[in-house]
DNA sequence: GGGCACAGACCGACCGGTCTGTCTCCCTCT
DNA sequence: AGAGGGAGACAGACCGGTCGGTCTGTGCCC
């Protein structure tokens, strides 16, 4: 699992072989269809294997936010410096982009669960924004579902870029670029 | 090379296989390699032949514009009306991102072309803030570096959600959110 | 009639997946 | 306590299919 995550996240689901997997965790093919019945069901328990690493990396300490601007600048944090960064588990940035991009028509029934967590990453953004004290539908006139779009939107961004380049300098700048942008927006 | 193109937004260029090109072609793998040496040949091709398109889609009527936020609203609406929706072309979106996040570790010198693509697109943009008349480093006190920034990860972002969910009005909406911070920067 | 564009058989490498065989535990019976 | 056996974990040969690329043959055009 743990080598599954590194090189998919790396070369991707299609362009990583079993074997490919199997020689990084010296373990054979025996072993590997004891424990997984196809490559599919690799990608699935790998898929909420990374899900989970997600949200650990990304959501700690949000619930200590109150303010649905403080929430979201604290994710924008944890995603620059606990997530993307991160190469122990995805030395090849965010698995989830590289699963949707490969996979989108290729493998719809795959790419279909991966869009799954970004529709729901969405939601959870729009969900703060309405859901503040006092309920709010716009911020300075904005409103939430644009907001939403903007922050979702240079999120994978700037994973793309940073998957491309590496650049932690560039990552801190479009990161903090949103998070200036969500200044603004506060009354 | 249009059946190629075709193919490799939709697939990958490691997904598609010669012989899915031959197909979509009616052609042979004789007439292939009178044509092309090699796979990654036909890469380095079709890499040119969609910058080409590029430019022709999204370049459009840009010079008629004189100042920066202008010319970077225009591009972004060829971006949103004229390129991503282009299925003649890229029936799986842009085809530079498929080609970024999928070659980005297994074939890092194709890998290398198309990133420089994006540092050129990057470059045009902040050359175009810096330019202006009269030459500005910030606009209403942000950084055109930063503008640069958001306005680049936004175009990436928008284009891999419209490759995932191929929604026209998702994709406007994200557009006009960036044409929106664009206008806030104008003094 | 000579050269070029194309058709398609063919090659070794590698793919995901199956299958057989071995080795090691642990449970059970004496 | 010790012997026997069944089940599961693992190693690796093996399978049909497909990959990128080569090569031979054919037919058309100048």
């Amino acid at each position: 699992m743990h080598e599954s995550l590194k090189l998919f996240s790396l070369n991707g689901f299609l362009s990583t072989s079993i074997q490919d997997i199997l020689s990084a965790a010296n373990t054979s093919k025996g072993g590997f269809y004891n424990h997984f019945s196809s490559k599919e069901d690799l990608f699935f328990q790998v898929l909420e294997e990374a899900r989970s690493i997600w949200r650990e990396k990304n959501l700690d300490r949000i619930n200590e936010m109150e303010d649905p601007i403080d929430k979201i600048s604290k994710l924008l944090e944890n995603y620059k410096d606990r997530y993307l960064p991160d190469s122990e588990y995805f030395p090849g940035g965010c698995i989830f982009i590289m699963f949707a991009v490969e996979l989108g028509d290729t493998r719809p029934h795959l790419a279909r669960e991966v869009q799954k967590g970004f529709t729901g990453l969405k939601a959870m953004l729009k969900r703060w924004l309405n859901n503040g004290h006092p309920p709010a539908i716009e911020y300075n006139g904005v409103s939430t579902d644009t907001i939403t779009e903007v922050i979702f939107n240079g999120m994978l961004g700037a994973s793309v870029s940073y998957s491309a380049d590496k650049s932690y300098k560039a990552l801190d700048k479009s990161i903090r670029a949103l998070i200036t942008y969500l200044d603004q927006l506060r009354n």
